[in-house]
DNA sequence: TAACAATATACCTATTGCGGAATATAGTTT
DNA sequence: AAACTATATTCCGCAATAGGTATATTGTTA
């Protein structure tokens, strides 16, 4: 019953608003903590959480690390991520953070080096 | 953002089978006892819980207490538990619960009285 | 009304999750 | 090497959850 672990990582407000951010592609922390405004610790302790449970991957690049959805999900979390999307599509809570992705990174770390506007005076 | 409700509900495997066993349609509490096969107590609880977030609604029969979905739910919801039978028609728990219960209770207690077999036995 | 049957609730304990503050780690730049 | 930047981890306290035991509630039947 894998579910239950889906289930359990998407039973919390940041958590989601990070897999949303997700689906687009890879972002790095930084990038998250831009769009997100929650402190650092929170952010990055969310991570950990979806990481060890296998929901996110990430990899290294330089100075940032580069989060992103797994290559090969599992049938059950591809349906329900894409569930996810279906509800994100019409809750304004989604849609903004979307807004403010777009407006923060119109290009995305898709392989290079992160773009990261510094975001020093944001961190705490 | 509805959708942490409706995960919390979703992150137990108890009340994963319960809502898989209720989507077929109106149950009382004596046959999700028998095909659980989970104590009475736990079952009750998990009720309750769904009970109090509105993915479940109950009303009194006689001696017995029907349990079933609501008969409006958010859009939210819908497409959620549609996800969650997805996943379920594929996952050995959910079929062998759906099997059992088709054995247990060819007749569901659609409006009238439940015809549960007196399981007094198995109450523990 | 007394016994019974079905279900719910109260109480307890252990575990888990969340958030924050402080600190650690690992790369990079000077 | 020292300072810096980005991110992670540790430690703490608190709130919520899960499961069990015992008991209560509510309706039915004798």
């Amino acid at each position: 019953m894998e579910l239950i672990r889906i289930y359990e990582c998407f039973c919390d407000r940041t958590r989601l608003r990070i897999l949303n951010l997700l689906s687009t592609g890879p972002l790095c922390v930084c990038h998250l903590q831009g769009v997100l405004a929650e402190p650092q610790v929170k952010i990055s302790k969310h991570l950990a959480y979806l990481r060890t449970r296998g929901l996110v991957a990430a990899r290294r690049e330089g100075n940032w690390i580069v989060y992103r959805l797994p290559a090969k999900v599992s049938r059950e979390l591809r349906v329900n991520l894409a569930c996810l999307q279906d509800c994100a599509a019409e809750d304004p809570v989604f849609r903004r953070d979307q807004a403010r992705l777009a407006r923060l990174a119109p290009v995305l770390p898709e392989a290079g080096a992160c773009a990261c506007p510094r975001i020093t005076s944001r961190r705490q």
